[in-house]
DNA sequence: TCTGGGGTCCTAGGACCC
DNA sequence: TCTGGGGTCCTAGGACCC
């Protein structure tokens, strides 16, 4: 099986994040059933303890469940992304102060290392308040000797409210039990198909699971199966990563508001997305080689389908705006088929080359209202007293006020409206 | 009659994650 | 009428080469 590992791992993550974060702007939703909505208000992306109790489930359409939510009592809230960003910096940049290894997996959650902790759990219990204090955010920890375990434990945390946040499985005596009340499931890499699959063989648990020989799971899962099974055992099989690797792609895609049919349309929101995509790049000091466009009409609607991808190369690396909505244009203009009626359509880009020479990452500009918003939170929590209720007060009038501003189109990512380009 | 074999590279698609 | 967006990794299979 492999060498058991003697490191404590935790995974840290803000429950119903972006809910927490709404709610931090906004302390009277406190209590209350809070979604959060994906772009144009399409669907349900993040939903507190209070709205899952009231049925909404992830991914539920906001229009089909509206009615019956806002009846029921549930707030929805668009999403902000920039700010739920700002947010996870403060959060991960508590995290640092615990632990000397960090390791950012999502805008949610971050691995940390307590190996040299004398007392995880403790420690960890120390961190959710702080946490908490200084954030606003709530947050539960997992502490296993792998990745894989922490990430366990972490799911048992959120769902065994009686453990405090915190839930320990480095302790291999106790671990068996707990993995016992885990379905296949629910463990970090077993997906729908996974879950067929294992449950046609007559796994259900994680313990189940655990019990598998590694190397009869490869057939059934592959390699990262056989790794997942080793993990859940205590052994190491992948290590904290404190330093993100280069990135290998890039994507702007969205969701039509309502259906396109026009070229020219189709030809802006695609140009809009390139210069998009350009802009990433940049902030990433990176350049592409080729760029796939795509768009497709909806798997939900009756009417033709029509799914199509075209990949459009580049003479020389680049990130240059023009350079790439000229692609970009030229490849919808191949592409294109009239008499559907589109709903989604994107940009992906892969090969992504480091400029020649020193690379250098390009700053993006502050801004200056998020740099405010930012401030103002300063004053509203953490280390200058959430106690201080004047200023408090004062600081959430302006937090509220820029993060209305916040919500005008130059942060929204709804369909633009830019000039017809015609090539 | 017998119809190589192994390597690499590329791409598409599946599966999974948050 | 309205059903998210952005990533990673793995595998299979075709093209190509010697």
């Amino acid at each position: 099986m492999g060498q058991a590992s003697d490191r404590v791992f935790a995974l840290s993550d803000g429950n119903s994040f972006y809910c927490s974060c709404e709610r931090v702007f906004e302390p009277a939703l406190e209590g209350r059933a809070l979604i959060v909505l994906s772009n144009n208000d399409g669907c349900a992306i993040a939903r507190t303890p209070e709205a899952k109790a009231l049925g909404i489930r992830m991914g539920d359409p906001w229009f089909r469940v509206r009615d019956r939510a806002t009846a029921a009592g549930v707030v929805a809230r668009s999403s902000n992304y920039a700010l739920y960003g700002d947010m996870s910096r403060r959060v991960n940049d508590v995290y640092r102060t615990f632990a000397p290894d960090v390791e950012i997996y999502s805008i949610d959650e971050s691995f940390l290392d307590f190996s040299d902790a004398a007392r995880p759990a403790a420690l960890a219990r120390e961190m959710r308040a702080t946490v908490r204090r200084w954030t606003g955010i709530p947050t539960c920890v997992g502490l296993g000797p792998t990745r894989t375990l922490a990430k366990v434990a972490n799911h048992i945390a959120k769902r065994f409210p009686d453990l405090g946040g915190v839930c320990d499985l480095t302790d291999p005596a106790t671990r068996g039990g707990w993995l016992a009340r885990v379905g296949v499931a629910d463990v970090w890499g077993v997906g729908p198909a996974s879950t067929t699959r294992l449950r046609a063989q007559g796994i259900e648990t994680a313990d189940q699971l655990a019990a598998l020989d590694p190397r009869a799971v490869r057939p059934l899962l592959t390699v990262v199966g056989e790794r997942l099974v080793r993990e859940l055992n205590g052994v190491l099989c992948a290590d904290l990563e404190t330093t993100p690797p280069r990135r290998k792609g890039m994507a702007v895609t969205r969701s039509f508001g309502r259906p396109v049919t026009d070229l020219a349309e189709m030809q802006e929101a695609v140009a809009a997305y390139a210069t998009r995509v350009g802009e990433k790049l940049r902030r990433h000091g990176l350049l592409t080689r080729r760029l796939t466009v795509f768009f497709h009409t909806s798997p939900f609607a009756d009417g033709p389908a029509r799914s199509v991808s075209g990949l459009a190369t580049l003479r020389e690396p680049t990130s240059d705006t023009l350079e790439l909505v000229q692609a970009a244009v030229g490849a919808v203009r191949r592409l294109w088929r009239p008499g559907f009626r589109y709903a989604k359509a994107g940009i992906v880009l892969d090969e992504l080359v480091p400029p020649e020479g020193a690379p250098r990452a390009l700053i993006e500009p502050a801004d200056p209202r998020r740099e405010a918003l930012m401030a103002a939170l300063d004053h509203v929590n953490g280390r200058f007293g959430r106690g201080a209720l004047a200023p408090a007060r004062a600081g959430l009038r302006r937090a509220w006020a820029l993060k209305a501003e916040m919500r005008s189109p130059a942060y929204t990512t709804r369909l633009p409206d830019i000039p017809v380009l015609r090539c």
